[in-house]
DNA sequence: GCGTAATCTAATCAACA
DNA sequence: TGTTGATTAGATTACGC
């Protein structure tokens, strides 16, 4: 852990967000001082009315959900597991998921994974790139274990539920971790199923395309969203950062910070404005409010 | 830079009305 | 039997070390 980080998917409190002033760095690059870090805010990341930071810094909640390390006691059983059966069904998960404390829909994941992993080992980096092979010809296990097609704890979703996931995929169609889990608090239904059904819906319903539901103000230089991907090279120093995959608007993107527990959203943003006043001024005297 | 957790699409299966 | 929730693979993105 970083000093000053907060720890994966827990939050920093953010009443004690102080600027204490810019320190000069770059033509078009300032760092704003927040409680003893310093956050870089690039020129182009000005226009957007809500700050998105960085998982090094504040408010990481966003579209990348926080993503867990396993130690190597874990592994070690995930791995003797894997070996045992690398199709756990659901149930198995969840045992599995109990005795050493890390979500079935996890599990799930790493299980996934490490068969991709098992994959690649066996049969190189080219394993995959034909895709007309057929989905389970390759197991690099035996019979036993390929997947079964059990379908345990089939979730029926009613018709008010069905409306509420409607509405929300009619706003947009990649909702981040945040939402998903707003919905699922909501309507007494699991995350990862609230996520089942947004894919499905996607497969059923094409339309609105990942980026088209990315905040409109976030365009980049070519007049699509910039892709977050500069987190290499920020290294300790969280980047204001202006796109976000899943916020379509800026009033679902509002919604979605005032979701952030313990967080007194009024007073980031309040904060935020002021500094992004003051650096548009600065960089661009004619240009303005957005 | 690498390993890998998390996310995506597409295909498919199977429970349910 | 059609609809829809669940699971899979492969590809990709992005985070932590």
């Amino acid at each position: 852990m970083k000093d000053g980080a907060a720890a994966p998917g827990e939050d920093m409190d953010v009443r004690s967000l102080e600027p204490s002033g810019e320190t000069g760095s770059s033509e078009g690059e300032t760092t704003w001082k927040v409680d003893g870090r310093e956050f870089l805010i690039h020129k182009h990341n000005l226009h957007t009315p809500f700050p998105i930071f960085s998982s090094s810094g504040i408010l990481q909640k966003e579209t990348w959900q926080g993503r867990i390390v396993y130690n190597q006691s874990q592994k070690d059983i995930l791995q003797e597991w894997f070996k045992q059966n690398p199709y756990p069904d659901k149930a198995t998960r969840k045992q599995r998921a109990k005795e050493i404390g890390i979500p079935e829909s996890k599990i799930q994941i790493w299980f996934k994974n490490h068969r991709a992993k098992q994959r690649r080992l066996q049969f190189g980096c080219s394993f995959g790139k034909n895709k007309t092979q057929g989905q389970h010809q390759y197991q690099p296990w035996t019979q036993e274990y390929l997947p079964k097609a059990a379908r345990q704890d089939w979730t029926p979703i009613t018709r008010s539920q069905s409306h509420t996931l409607v509405q929300a995929f009619e706003r947009n169609q990649f909702p981040d971790i945040t939402t998903r889990k707003k919905l699922a608090n909501k309507m007494g239904i699991q995350e990862p199923r609230i996520q089942t059904w947004f894919q499905n819906q996607r497969s059923l319903h094409p339309g609105q395309s990942r980026s088209e539901s990315m905040n409109s103000l976030a365009d980049g230089p070519n007049g699509r969203p910039e892709k977050c991907q500069n987190h290499k090279e920020q290294s300790g120093i969280g980047i204001l950062q202006l796109k976000d995959y899943s916020q379509p608007h800026p009033e679902d993107q509002k919604h979605q910070l005032q979701d952030l527990e313990q967080v007194d959203i009024s007073y980031i943003l309040e904060r935020w404005d002021n500094v992004r006043q003051a650096l548009i001024a600065k960089w661009d005297p004619g240009e303005g409010t957005h």
